[in-house]
RNA sequence: GCCGAAGUAGCUCAGCUGGUAGAGCAGCUGAUUUGUAAUCAGCUGGUCGGGGGUUCGAGUCCCUUCUUCGGCUCCA
């Protein structure tokens, strides 16, 4: 008999031999039907493995995320064998679960797979699945496994298969299918009881694009229906809050083709948004110490020579802008810091002076591969809310709790809740491929810790992940539907203090090299924006949004009191417009629910009587008649309670 | 940049196997003077992304180029 230790600290005993499955089943039925896997000392194993010695055992279902990637590899495996069904002598990569679903890279051979096939190759998943076939573990010497893949003809495997160390080899059979893998799996191929293929793309074998590129086929499974039909409403819910369709309906930015690709421009409303957005950073800004500076949209290829910059993105950057005459080149700027570093060094600074915090609303410009740009998230040409703080070593932590605080102020204002930090650290291993002194980075990646600690900021540290030049804090923030995405960001640089020789004073007469720190609360204006419209689905908060009521008369007889009312909203700083078509009610109303407008405010005869509106809130209705003193005061309240949302 | 898909009116889309373009909305004009998600009628609007080719004839077939979308690779 054997000891099994279960999750509630309970122990009981078993025959040795047992599985997570039998433990589960003496349990209860229910339990057993949902066993995904299970964590037997910390390793996650097939429910079915027999277990010989006393252990910690956590049976995984749907629940844990452990659970998860047993399914959606499972599922892998078969997609896997019903493409082996269809497309015979088919060759396979790797097919691993992701953060939704799983991924195949396949090579087809001369055959190709495109989308019309999927439905398909569903079918054939399907079908395998009711048979409810087991995943049979196999062990195998690594001699004999290259041999049956040999046979096989399948390349990808026997070069996976080299890589791996020499002894024995796992495989996992379902039905006809065998594959090279580590595991864990399901039980049986009929736990999966959803399935949807989502798409084809094609990837590199590897990553690598030196290699063949395979055709990777994502798909998704559940083990209840019901999961994968919310699954399907989600990404329909993305879709309706996609900031390119948004954008374009509420008329906030456009791209045209003559301007060229990822070079968006700002429409009106848009612009309302972004400075409004851009107003409130700004005085935020000016409250804690930073001044505003502005510097040109090119530089000379000196500049990125010294910053190095040059010589790591020279190749790929926009190619350099020549002089007539001098052939001197200039390069349109990719990022501020260097010409901050200018001005940082345009006089000589005591210790007293610092930090300074030198903020630009700069416009940068990236030649990002083509392939890479998508909509407001990812252009060739977009502003930064970017400042460079220069402090000295021991200012460090101070001057991240700042901006960590500047961070919170924005995101509430902006009804982010859910937000986190990922520290990068340096990789303990690997010093030498960072610059800066040990001492100094010991200091600035403790500051950063200790500064997100004492804002009980929760975050995930990552070691390796700091960049060469220092460590960094990132924000990431959870949007409405639950998505995360990178916004924000803190960066220490040691490099460019460096390379630009920056200096000041200290107390003890002699001269020391500053610390410098990046910051973006937004991260760039482009990207922060098609977030937030993400967030909201379009529907911005009072404060920000470009327009924040419409007056609708309900017939031309009205049009002057509307004039009036309009009049009286401006004196209270409220953005509104008069919809004076001749249209009726109804359609006023609905044009302006479609366009996403917060108030509708209609005014006829009795409201011009009792110098009233009657108000009608999107989304929510008609909130009755009130006085336009009582309407706007609230609008103010409203406003006044998210700016300060502490 | 690479693989795959797509590009038809301002927007959303239809147009079977080639026979010289169509709807709804928007816009304009007129009628209507309207009360909480579409009043009616008429009209305008497209060198079918660009260029080249095949053909008696191309939105439709082929080549090329640009842009967009889904991924891959990349992101100071």
């Amino acid at each position: 008999m054997i000891k099994i230790t279960l999750p509630d600290g309970s122990v009981r005993e078993f025959e040795q031999g047992i599985t997570a499955l039998d433990i589960a089943k003496s349990i209860s039925e229910g339990l057993a039907r949902n066993v995904l896997s299970a964590e037997v000392n910390g390793e996650v194993i097939d429910a079915t493995r027999s277990i010989n010695s006393d252990a910690t055992v956590k049976l995984l279902t749907w629940s844990d995320s452990e659970g998860k990637k047993t399914l959606w590899h499972s599922s892998a495996h078969l997609l896997a064998e019903a493409l082996e069904a269809l497309y015979p002598g088919i060759k396979f990569g790797i097919g691993p679960p992701i953060e939704n679903g799983f991924y195949y890279d396949v090579d087809p051979g001369g055959r190709s797979i495109s989308s019309e096939d999927l439905p398909a190759i569903e079918a054939k998943m399907k079908e395998l699945a009711k048979q409810k076939n087991p995943y049979l573990r196999k062990e195998m010497a690594k001699a004999d496994a290259i041999a049956y893949f040999t046979d096989k003809n399948d390349e990808y495997k026997i070069e996976l298969l080299n890589d791996l160390e020499d002894g024995t080899i796992t495989f996992y059979q379902q039905g006809d299918f065998v594959d090279l893998c580590r595991g864990p799996h399901i039980p049986d191929t009929g736990f999966i009881k959803a399935i949807k293929l989502m798409n084809v793309a094609g990837a590199y074998w590897r990553g690598d694009e030196k290699n063949k590129q395979l055709t990777r086929i994502y798909g998704i499974t559940f083990p209840k229906s019901s999961e994968l039909t919310e699954y399907l409403e989600l990404l329909e819910e993305a879709k309706k809050r996609d900031h390119r369709k948004l954008g374009k309906e509420l008329e906030l930015f456009m791209f045209s083709e003559k301007v060229g690709q990822g070079l968006p421009m700002w429409l009106p409303k848009g612009t309302a948004l972004r400075e409004r957005l851009t107003d409130y950073l700004k005085k935020a800004q000016a409250a804690t110490g930073y001044v505003q500076v502005i510097t040109p949209h090119i530089a000379h290829k000196d500049l990125y020579v010294t910053s190095g910059h040059y010589d790591k993105y020279g190749a790929d950057s926009f190619q350099p802008i020549r002089t007539p005459n001098e052939g001197e080149e200039f390069f349109l700027k990719p990022m501020n810091c260097p010409h901050h570093c200018e001005i940082y060094k345009n006089k000589p600074h005591s210790y007293k002076d610092l930090p300074i915090r030198l903020a630009e609303f700069g416009t940068v410009y990236r030649y990002e591969q083509s392939g890479e740009l998508h909509g407001l998230t990812r252009v060739r040409g977009f502003t930064q809310d970017d400042a460079h703080i220069f402090c000295r070593p021991d200012q460090v932590k101070d001057e991240f709790l700042k901006v960590i605080d500047l961070v919170f102020m924005i995101f509430k204002a902006l009804d982010f809740k859910d937000f986190t930090a990922q520290i990068s650290l340096r990789d303990p291993e690997n010093k030498a491929k960072y610059i800066g002194s040990d001492e100094n980075w010991e200091k600035a990646e403790s500051a950063i810790i200790e500064a997100a600690q004492e804002r009980n900021l929760s975050t995930v540290i990552e070691l390796g992940e700091a960049a060469f030049y220092g460590p960094k804090l990132d924000f990431m923030v959870k949007d409405a539907i639950g998505r995360r995405w990178q916004l924000g960001t803190i960066q220490v640089d040691y490099n460019l203090p460096e390379r630009f020789q920056l200096e000041y004073m200290g107390a003890d007469n002699q001269k020391h090299r500053p610390v410098m720190i990046h910051r973006a609360p937004f991260g760039s204006m482009e990207r922060f924006v098609a977030v937030l419209i993400e967030h909201c689905a379009g529907n911005f908060p009072l404060w920000l949004t470009p327009e924040q009521a419409v007056i609708l008369p309900i017939s031309e007889k009205y049009n002057d009191y509307a004039k009036k009312v309009l009049e009286v909203l401006k004196n209270y700083d409220i953005r509104a417009a008069i919809d004076d078509r001749d249209e009726r009610a109804g359609k006023k109303i609905r044009d302006a629910e479609i366009s996403k407008t917060p108030y509708m405010l209609i005014v006829g005869e009795k409201e011009e009587q009792s110098d009233s509106v009657s108000v009608r809130k999107h989304g929510e209705g008609d909130l009755g008649e009130m006085t336009l003193e009582l309407f706007a005061k609230q609008v103010q309240n409203e406003v006044d309670a998210q700016i300060n949302a502490n």
